[in-house]
DNA sequence: ACCTGAACACCGTTCAAGT
DNA sequence: ACCTGAACACCGTTCAAGT
């Protein structure tokens, strides 16, 4: 058995992803990872079908990441929201890939576990989806302008995800119109 | 004076657009643009230094399209998040460059003006800007989830909607805790 | 069975030469 | 003054040939 595995799947992803944060999504070639992990291009190849489904890796990756750490997190609403905030500041170009066709509905249904059960603890089993949906979509939203330097004007960025934190639970809790 | 402009920047960015939408960000080549307004990829360094400066007045195009329907829109945040779901059903692929840093700030600011207004009836002047950040977050991040088709499981994606619609304005004017 | 050099297609970009 | 063909660098991808 000549020319024994010189890399592995998870090596290469990793690798990826270092070089996704490092150079951002132009920088992410196959030769810039290949290098990484001791190899020439082609041989990736061998492992990934492309590019395309190295990057759906390198998501899945990701979001199995996130769903790790908000299952360490405190479990409520804000817990979560000050962990997803964090790893979206630590791993910004990751996050920005995580809500885009890259993104397999298996991997994004499994990390959101936690703010279901957040949501549920909250409103009730009932309307647990919308509320996370809700949650979700709110922090999302808010990190991707963050991301994006949407709020280079005015105001305190820390005190705009309090606010919207506070108010968002408040309209959770208050009873229905 | 031999060769006369045989283009304009505004076309190209509208050619841009339609290349854009139809062939998504990998298929906007700057031959793809050329051949639609009938000049060679070349041309179009007279007019944009390279394809990023290309994709930023892209970009800055659609936000000013964005704040006009947004202008023209029933003046509550329910017209505003109505108008601003349409629009990125309409035009997903350059939606989803809307929070990214190609983006420029101005551009953003200008089309936020009717979500400001609408803040201000609903919770005051002084809190408006952070209202209008959460109801802009929320908003964005839902029609990103949606059109990753995150949302491919489970649930009414329209109910959703409103139900996160009317929940976020229940939480604007509750009283403060 | 995995790895690589060589090759090809395609794209962004530059520039000298046209009109 | 704008436009273009030709050229170059770079990247994704394939594949025959190595071990």
């Amino acid at each position: 058995m000549p020319s024994p595995n010189r890399t592995t799947n998870a090596e290469v992803v990793a690798a990826a992803r270092e070089v996704l944060e490092s150079a951002g999504p132009a920088g992410l070639t196959m030769q810039a990872v290949a290098t990484r992990v001791g190899v020439r291009a082609p041989s990736l190849y061998k492992r990934f079908h492309d590019r395309d489904a190295l990057l759906t890796a390198v998501v899945a990756a990701t979001v199995d990441d996130l769903g790790g750490r908000l299952e360490e997190a405190a479990p409520d609403l804000r817990g979560l929201a000050t962990t997803y905030r964090a790893f979206a500041h630590e791993q910004p170009e990751a996050f920005r890939l995580v809500f885009t066709p890259y993104a397999e509905e298996g991997a994004l249904r499994r990390s959101s576990a936690p703010v279901l059960r957040a949501a549920a603890d909250l409103v009730g089993e009932e309307d647990a989806l919308a509320a996370a949906r809700l949650f979700t979509a709110w922090a999302t939203g808010f990190l991707q302008m963050e991301l994006a330097g949407a709020f280079r004007l005015g105001g305190s960025v820390d005190e705009a995800f309090d606010y919207g934190l506070e108010r968002l639970t408040a309209g959770l809790t208050a009873t229905r119109a």
